[in-house]
DNA sequence: CTCTGGCACTCTTCGAGTACAAGTGCTAAT
DNA sequence: ATTAGCACTTGTACTCGAAGAGTGCCAGAG
């Protein structure tokens, strides 16, 4: 009764269910792979592996396939994580040449992982609770509109269109700038509300109520860019693997576009000590999907912006070796990148 | 030989068939609209029909179903734009609200047509060429990197990340940003490439080299700027009307994430009387969007950003009517928002 | 105690055959 | 121009049976 003998059968009958997409029978399993027993032991051991929970049979004359907690075990104790390929390496290094601002970053980032993966790759944006105010600045549009914009330390800029209180000449306008930016300078984004008393009183009282009003302006911009967003792309991905998810990619394509589902379940979801999280079916706790795995590794965690996740959903039915090797060497990467930029 | 009665056919052809999502025989025809002929009549009709090419019948001994030019005449000659509900007021109401920069108007914007027509609803992001320099800013973000700030008249802000030449200090970096704003102030963004000898001569020769780098990364800005893009939401309804759309739907995916093609479709497309363009199937000449129609309509069309479209992909067996007074309501209300902000 | 060969059993898959329903096209009559 | 009637076509649903795959278990060997 070789306990090794066991895991590997369960290897085998990932693999092989991975790359066939059907049931795998006992004999199948002895030649394509080269244990060297008989089709009747497999047998006695599949069942054992059965009673643990870890593979099915679809029918009873059917061949097994992998349960929820079968490529649990196969992810935990048996998957090494595979190295990239030669041409992985270049894709990454074209990327980094194409950096251009944060946001553009992230989503070329988020686009080839989903190439690498063929998977539908999501990132999450920094939770930028940590980060602080470097600059605020007022470009004046028309009489009475102008535009406040806020740039951070983590080198995003949000911006917001206000409307003032009263016609405003451009003089004014750059005072009024200058007294916000000095003072909300390295101010954490988190602390709200702001000293609007403070802000106001240090301009002349005519100024006042549109002090108020960029004030209010910039306390809704910090407010929203602590939101955490999500950007996704090869959701057409999902539609190619269609045959292992069943009639489903509609309830799924919905809970990802939901992106609150989505945040909280990487938010969630903790680190191994391969530096990877994985949650496999119905550990996702979410219905919709059930017949899905997400492999998620967390990045730019030393540049203070701590939490923010990338990865990618796919069926559970997955490579998880490539996948993990593509998503954790993406966060590492991208890791790299943040830190030097 | 009436031959208004043949449209009347026509028209109940799309109509059931979009009902019910299937073929439609003579008699069902007669019994569900009252047309006071027998079905025999009706038969000889839908011959003719067939003759034209409007309607085709999947099997010989099946009802038919409208081809892409029957569905092109029922829009052409017989829809009529159907008026919105209370509801969907309301929706465009709440979304003026929640309106904030730019970006986010237009997010919003695309969800809510999504929601609206339970489609895939596209927007085209504004061609700004016509859109002009109104300010450019540099905030330091380190000893060596800047951030290059340009607000554009449309109020679209973009930026980018530059590592300069030498450590310059934040008054050095405040002339260099007055020189720029000022030396490009009102410059078309299509107006490239920008004069970098006059700039850097503008400041003394130890910032030269810098100014080139900044001068370098405005032109990069605007560069980008000039692509369009697009804004999607809702594929999850793709899915949805899955049905409709056989087991084509991941190409389709894959054409919508692949911007360019939906872009130029978009740009290619002339409106009609109504204010509307519409393609349906062979019409949009793009192989895996042969099942869909797009139905959209310019908008902002008076701000001098013009030619920007925004609109949905659905199966060609859509509800053309409520579609279109979606498309078309969607259309107009954003152009009164960004005419008025 | 582990492994193996053999064998009966179960269950899905696939094809052929058949009956049925839907719907047409045509012809002759009004 | 319209209608009624009828022969014809064709997809759909269902049943039946044979084939194939795979298991579980038992008895025997190492």
């Amino acid at each position: 009764m070789s306990d090794t003998r066991r895991l590997q059968v369960l290897r085998a009958i990932v693999e092989d269910y991975v790359h066939t997409r059907e049931p795998v029978g006992s004999r199948a399993l002895v030649e394509r792979h080269d244990l060297e027993v008989s089709p009747a032991t497999i047998r006695n051991d599949m069942a054992h592996l059965e009673e643990e929970g870890l593979i099915a049979a679809p029918h009873t004359s059917a061949g097994r396939i992998p349960t929820d907690l079968g490529y649990r075990r196969f992810v935990d104790k048996i998957t090494e994580v595979r190295p990239l390929t030669a041409a992985e390496r270049r894709a990454m290094d074209t990327l980094l040449e194409t950096a251009d601002d944060h946001d553009a970053m992230l989503e070329h980032t988020v686009r080839l992982l989903a190439m690498l993966t063929n998977q539908v790759a999501v990132i999450q944006h920094p939770q930028r609770s940590t980060a602080k105010i470097r600059h605020v600045d007022i470009v004046s549009m028309s009489s009475h509109k102008a535009l406040v914009i806020v740039i951070l330390s983590s080198g995003k800029v949000d911006q917001r269109m206000v409307t003032l209180a009263d016609a405003i000449g451009d003089d004014s306008l750059h005072r009024l700038a200058q007294v916000l930016s000095s003072e909300l300078h390295q101010r954490s984004i988190s602390a709200l509300p702001l000293p609007t008393d403070t802000l106001t009183s240090r301009v002349e009282p005519v100024l006042r109520p549109s002090m108020a009003i960029l004030a209010q302006a910039v306390e809704t911009i910090l407010e929203s860019s602590r939101v955490d967003r999500i950007i996704m792309a090869g959701t057409a991905n999902l539609a190619r693997s269609g045959r292992d998810l069943g009639p489903s990619i509609g309830p799924i394509l919905e809970a990802l576009e939901e992106q609150v589902v989505l945040l909280r379940l990487l938010t969630e979801m903790e680190q191994d000590r391969r530096g990877l999280s994985i949650r496999i079916g119905h550990e996702t706790s979410h219905d919709s999907l059930i017949e899905t795995a997400v492999v998620a590794a967390e990045y730019g965690s030393h540049t203070g912006a701590e939490g923010a996740k990338l990865g990618v959903v796919g069926p559970t039915r997955m490579d998880y070796g490539s996948t993990m090797s593509a998503v954790r060497a993406m966060a590492r990467y991208l890791s790299r990148i943040l830190s030097e930029g």
